[in-house]
DNA sequence: TCATCAATGATAGTAATACTATCACAAATA
DNA sequence: TATTTGTGATAGTATTACTATCATTGATGA
């Protein structure tokens, strides 16, 4: 995988496409490392200005506030998990095979190459798994879907929905079940590490296999 | 059903107990009514203090901070639909039947009786479908997880489970089951709501009947 | 009936947050 | 060489999220 590659996203977004210049992949990069840290709530941008020695009015000049950054930073996941998916199901014909793939691209995104330099993806996907509800459930969301700010999120949707019809064209919720695995997939790992008393898996050295295997196992029941 | 009923809650989760005086429910009421109207983001203390003609240091005194307020909230829903599910079942020995009751329980919550008059239940259940996540998707999770803030949610979780492997002891997955079938009945009336791309449900005349269908139809796949 | 005590209100103050504005400077570009 | 662009430095404002203190009122109890 090359360093050519580079995700586009809604220029709705950012101010100032943050991919062009040193201090705004600076800014993506470190942004992960501190949301990670202290959470999107106790994340501001005077820490992140600090953390990279630059000054809160940069940063401000590449971003709105920290919501818009964070819905940056999570719509990059939507796209880079819909790119994983493409190159791995490429030369794939069978459809529950695809799904399997699908499957295994939500749970272990993480641990695929990277893509660019300036995101760890790793990190990224803890974050989406703490945080990411939180760019929709707002009372914004009206307005930022018209603005396309959920495009991604809803392609990848589609993407996997596809490929649930081709499974089971007979299967009455594809993009109910579609959205559902990659939120479980989340959920579950969240649940695993800190609410285990909602959950059956268990994560072991850091390992998904276990949500994994649950959600192929829901998916065999479901349309199988 | 009476005003005797009392709905009891850790009490860690206020400083004071709500349910004792003219104020404390007047807080409850009215938080109730002002987080459905303004997001738990822009809610604020002093806004409520407005509402209900109070000051922001009274509040104090009964909540630690609006992120305790929610969680009490949140946790009285969790009681609630517990409390419905018991006494809708009371009476029926069909498993199958319980489970359906559940569901219902889940996405009609808000159209039962209420209970107490200073809890809006239906207003409730808008503000545990848009902000019941972010009670948990912080990074106090564990520190409040061991003081127990999520004891009705594992309560509820338990409750769920016990029936569902009561319809199928063999599923391998009772308890996410159970909290997917909660978290999916309430993401799918937000996606209905905001993002119809990312579910095939659609809420008609404020009614929750088409969640309610696909939820059994997921059910029915995966149990019988 | 008087003392006191709990609950609430009124007011003030503080540190942090989430910005906005202005000016200076250096490097790239035309 | 002139100009534009990007960044830094600094300052300032309104709001948020509290904390502290003191006054008032109404109920309780001796």
């Amino acid at each position: 995988m090359s360093a050519e590659i580079k995700i586009s996203l809604n220029k709705g977004l950012y101010l100032k496409d943050p991919q062009d210049s040193e201090l705004g992949r600076s800014i993506i990069k470190n942004s992960i490392i501190l949301i990670d840290e202290f959470g999107i709530e106790s994340f501001t941008f005077k820490k992140l200005a600090a953390h990279i020695k630059s000054t809160e009015a940069s940063i401000y000049r590449y971003f709105v506030n920290k919501h818009l950054l964070l819905l940056y930073l999570v719509n990059w996941y939507w796209e880079w998990v819909n790119f994983l998916i493409s190159i791995n199901t490429i030369n794939i014909t069978d459809s529950k095979t695809k799904l399997q793939i699908i499957i295994h691209s939500f749970v272990s995104a993480s641990q695929e190459n990277p893509v660019v330099d300036y995101v760890n993806e790793s990190i990224l996907q803890k974050i989406v798994i703490s945080d990411g509800m939180k760019t929709y459930h707002t009372k914004e969301v009206d307005n930022e879907n018209s603005k396309g700010f959920f495009k991604s999120y809803k392609n990848l949707v589609l993407t996997v929905s596809k490929v649930i019809s081709e499974v089971n064209p007979n299967f009455k919720y594809p993009y109910t079940l579609a959205t559902n695995l990659f939120e479980m997939s989340n959920n579950h790992i969240f649940f695993a590490q800190h609410l285990p008393r909602l959950t059956d898996v268990s994560i072991v050295e850091n390992e998904n296999n276990e949500v994994e295997k649950m959600l192929n196992y829901f998916v065999e029941k479901l349309l199988y």
